[in-house]
RNA sequence: UGUCCUGUGGUGUAAUGGUAGCACAGAUGGUUUUGGUCCAUCUAGUCAGGGUUCGAGUCCUUGCGGGACAACCA
């Protein structure tokens, strides 16, 4: 039962197969240049390009774009790798390189060299910027744009073999340099890089550009669907023409692949340039590329993201071609959703008070049963320590509550979760007036599940037995900016708009014994408050877990 | 003052010439030993004008709005 919805892609393929196009095959990709982490919008398109082939039973290739040794390395190679597998999609075969490509790559600009359709070009990065025109102004052609068929030749093995420093020259393609699409206008194939290249090493110093690959490498691969973002769109008239160029005169060809373009994911609150990205990771305003805080998909994962959320995710937001900006609130609608079936209850005071039941008997301990997941009866029941002394939420309790406070406050009664209902008869304050100790009498008659005292209260309160407890550190999570489109603003950097208060690291909590042994990423509701879930740095005595997600709150809406 | 793309509730996304639907967000009520979940109800939309048609969100046209394109990045 695949609930994929469907899309214009979706209506676009169907149109070919019917048409009969490339022998009915369906192939697609997803091509990731190794120079950051992925991202949210990657798993948008890692969804749409894997969600194709597993709708079609066919198959999807990883390729990594790997034409720029001067931004690539190995640890993106890596780190993608197990993202993409994380969020449950396993690619066809070997991952593929674009480097692999490197021979034939050259071979086919040889070959355009020959057709009198590619040369070499002596100008500089200025010159040619300067002589490109711009949009509404056409551009002049280069002098070295006629050279001989002969002189190209040579000059680009020479390329080839090293004799030239970086930026020396350049092959361009001989198109038009009068185009309306800029991009049509003589565009560079390769250039001279002298840098090791993390699978190449030194065997090459001329790289191709990610025009001169993309499609001759989606060719290789007979990929029959290259679906990439909006911004490729006006590169698709030349990923057509330097096709049509090496299929010239051959014969025709079973798969010749189609680019189809979508519009990338936004989300408010969010930047989602790599780019941008890395400044963060680089300057240390985010602990890494794994920070909870980042949309990158290893920072989702140690929030406490599920991959079932996120292609739930993923599906939701729907693929079109019109700009869009995605509330995050529907992000975290999917990981409640996903997370309210599958997390099991558990109880933690993250700023804890103490309770004294002054009737209730010293030493004595009760274990109580309690569901661990009212969702799932599959999973079962376990039992809580219950004594005289116990922690609840600051929260939970105010001296002068306001009418529709369904918690403690002095002479209320209110339910402990799984145990007795309780009835405030005093508290104590500290020297700076803050409330210290809370002593309450307990109903015997109230024990949850062997209830006979007919008292009925409106709140239910989540606490923990002071002296079961175990300590935890808590780190809770806002928005790492500010302002609703953080990148899209003239006149100010995008870093102006950081949240100072994105972090906040809470010791002391309270959590029930049962917390003591759990291993990071298993996912928690921890009761009344949201999900959460153990992090990397969470050791045996020294737990640290992350909040996820809280769970809605009508009663703190309603108080805005 | 170019070329291309794109305009459907607050945000997304369907409707492929035939009843404008779904989700999120928001509001209200019910259930509840989580102020969660669940259930019910409500709010709110085709950018504007003209045309074609029995019938237009959809086709044509003219405007207007938004976006992309001038890296030896991808």
């Amino acid at each position: 039962m695949e609930e994929v919805k469907t899309n214009f892609i979706y209506q676009e393929i169907d149109k070919d197969l019917a048409q009969g196009k490339n022998g009915g095959k369906i192939l697609t990709r997803f091509p990731p240049e190794p120079n950051g982490y992925l991202h949210i919008g990657h798993a948008k398109s890692i969804c749409l390009n894997f969600g194709i082939a597993k709708h079609y039973k066919a198959a999807c290739n990883l390729r990594f774009d790997d034409t720029n040794p001067t931004k690539e390395e190995v640890e993106y190679v890596d780190s993608i790798q197990e993202d993409i597998r994380w969020l449950g999609f396993e690619w066809e075969g070997e991952p593929k390189y674009a480097s692999d490509y490197f021979e034939q790559l050259y071979q086919w600009a040889v070959l355009l060299i020959k057709k009198g359709k590619a040369y070499v070009c002596e100008l500089n990065a200025e010159q040619i910027a300067a002589q490109k025109g711009t949009p509404t102004t056409p551009g002049q052609d280069s002098p070295f744009r006629n050279r001989s068929v002969e002189e190209n030749l040579d000059l680009f093995e020479r390329m080839r073999k090293g004799e030239f420093k970086d930026g020396e020259k350049i092959l361009r393609a001989k198109i038009d340099m009068a185009s309306p699409n800029m991009h049509m206008r003589d565009p560079i194939m390769y250039r001279i890089i002298h840098r090791h290249h993390h699978r190449t090493g030194d065997q090459w110093c001329i790289y191709p550009m990610y025009d001169f690959t993309h499609g001759q490498s989606d060719f290789i691969e007979e990929i029959t669907h290259s679906i990439c973002t909006l911004e490729f769109e006006v590169h698709r008239p030349l990923y057509n023409w330097f096709l049509d160029q090496i299929l010239e005169g051959e014969s025709a060809p079973e798969v010749r692949p189609r680019q189809i373009e979508f519009a990338r994911l936004n989300l408010n609150y969010t930047v989602m340039s790599k780019r941008k990205l890395l400044e963060l990771v680089q300057k240390g305003i985010v602990s890494g590329w794994d920070d909870p805080r980042m949309p990158t998909i290893s920072g989702l994962r140690r929030r406490g993201y599920t991959p079932e959320s996120i292609r739930m995710f993923a599906d939701r937001v729907g693929v079109a071609r019109r700009d869009n900006v995605i509330d995050l609130a529907l992000l975290e609608y999917c990981v409640r959703e996903d997370l309210n079936k599958r997390a099991m209850r558990v109880n933690a005071v993250l700023d804890p008070v103490k309770v004294v039941i002054t009737n209730y008997p010293e030493g004595q301990v009760e274990m109580m049963e309690t569901v661990n997941n009212p969702e799932d009866e599959s999973m079962g029941t376990r039992e809580l320590p219950f004594s005289r002394e116990i922690y609840i939420e600051r929260d939970d309790f105010m001296e002068e509550p306001p009418k529709k406070y369904f918690r403690l406050g002095p002479g209320r009664e209110v339910r402990l979760k799984s145990a007795y209902i309780i009835k405030c008869e005093d508290y104590k304050k500290d020297a700076d007036g803050r409330v210290s100790e809370i002593h309450c009498s307990y109903y015997p008659d109230s024990r949850s599940g062997a209830d006979t005292s007919g008292i009925k209260v409106k709140g239910t309160l989540h606490w923990v037995s002071a002296a079961h407890a175990v300590d935890a550190e808590i780190r809770l999570y806002d928005r790492l900016f500010m302002d609703e489109a953080p990148d899209a603003h003239k006149d100010k950097d995008f870093k102006d708009f950081l949240n100072p208060e994105s972090l906040s690291t809470l010791k002391g909590c309270k959590l029930e014994p049962f917390l003591a042994g759990v291993k990071p990423l298993d996912h928690f509701q921890f009761q009344r408050l949201g999900y959460f879930s153990a992090d990397k740095d969470s050791r045996p005595g020294a737990l640290v877990f992350n909040k996820t997600v809280g769970l809605k709150d009508s009663w703190a809406r309603s108080n805005k």
